[in-house]
DNA sequence: CCGAAAATGCAAACAGTGTTCGCGTTGCAA
DNA sequence: TTGCAACGCGAACACTGTTTGCATTTTCGG
């Protein structure tokens, strides 16, 4: 049984997440006012001292809220997705789209330009959320592998890795599939960041049909059986 | 010729745009502090005023600038390179990340999270930056084209297209051209943004060498002669 | 050449920010 | 019940961007 006072803390932490991830929304991280966040949670600013450290932990607050609420939203566009790879590719690309331009600051919060005062610690609950966030797209990118590499028939660093006992939160990822993972990753990325933050707006590019065929392209690519270095 | 306010003028301008730049690099475009850049450039505050449209007129003329320094660095990457297609492509993609690295701060900047108040002026001198920075980028897409799309010979949205009488400045490029132009720039700028807001770094990956594997697939890709669909 | 006009630089002020400190108050546990 | 840690807050401090009024200096037209 937890005491009041435990309950009004966890209460009064959640309105404060709340407040400034609305304030986040409004103004964007860089303008991101700590005394607005206290005025908006109802309290005082030295008072929002007590349950975060400064403009700071306000920001890893919501870098970890970000990375979990992104991570979540590409895990259940996967989901709604058959057992195709494509599709399976393509939902996450066109997942990661979607919640990025409907929550472009947060996603440039988590994914743009630093922060410059912030830096994560290797133990804070950021760490946490940005594997849970990873984890869906690996994933993803390991069946596409698995596919195209039937148990014992790949090449050694390929052929070494069972994806059943795959655990997303081992560091050692095949380095092959890392490489995967990475530039499909990157190309996802370059396409959908470069347009929320509006340096694609002058082409009238439709980016959605660019990154489907992004996805066709990859999943040719990565699927081709033998080695591809020239 | 020119009076002296005019000259004392330009220099102090000139001052201003180094003490800025100098102060970016050191703390960043978040906390760049108009009354630290007016220290460094020895003049009051308010004085700045004069020269500069306050924050944003500061910021503003740091892009430009960047813009400029970046296209520069890739063209002059281009430059050394030879007449060979995946050359010249491999000149962009790794003088771009080379650029972006060594100058993080101000590719952040102006290809990073916007900042919240700032928009650029259609008519500013942003707009004619941007315009030569993506000049370069264009023109070696364009010429990988031209070889595998000789004139005359291609379909009709390419081989309307003449490199001779091309116009950067033009805003209208055939389409197919600015999908493959969209889709270079964005794979090579999701690996350097990546990794130079160091989202990478768990990872350990030989980014330039990712980048090399990245620019053949390219070439291969969009030198392939016919309809490439499906 | 000289006086009006424009450009320049600055100190002061204002509203806003993040952060610290010391003070009463309140909840909980020994 | 008593002691103590947690809490919430007002005041203060050192900053920030920006505006305003006022001297000073340069320029230029009559």
């Amino acid at each position: 049984m937890e005491g009041r006072r435990a309950t009004l803390r966890a209460h009064l932490l959640s309105d404060i997440r709340a407040a400034a991830l609305d304030e986040l929304r409004r103004t964007g991280a860089a303008s991101l006012s700590l005394r607005e966040v206290a005025r908006a949670a109802g309290i005082s600013p030295s008072g929002l001292y007590r349950y975060v450290d400064g403009r700071d932990g306000l920001l890893e607050l919501l870098i970890s809220d970000g990375f979990e609420a992104f991570g979540k939203a590409i895990a259940a566009a996967v989901a709604e997705a058959g057992d195709d790879v494509i599709a399976r590719m393509e939902a996450v690309a066109i997942g990661y789209r979607r919640w990025a331009l409907e929550n472009s600051e947060q996603f440039g919060l988590i994914l743009g330009t630093p922060v410059p005062g912030f830096h994560a610690r290797a133990d804070g609950p950021t760490e946490a959320s940005v594997r849970r966030f990873a984890e869906p797209m690996i994933r993803v990118v390991a069946d596409a592998y698995a596919t195209s590499h039937p148990a014992g028939a790949g090449d050694e660093t390929i052929g070494g890795f069972n994806l059943s006992t795959f655990d997303p939160r081992a560091n050692e990822l095949p380095e092959l599939l890392l490489s995967a993972v990475v530039r499909s990753w990157s190309r996802v990325h370059g396409l959908v960041a470069l347009e929320a933050f509006g340096h694609l707006a002058w082409s009238g590019t439709d980016v959605e049909a660019l990154l489907r065929t992004e996805v066709r392209s990859m999943v040719v690519e990565f699927t081709r059986p033998a080695g591809t270095a020239t």
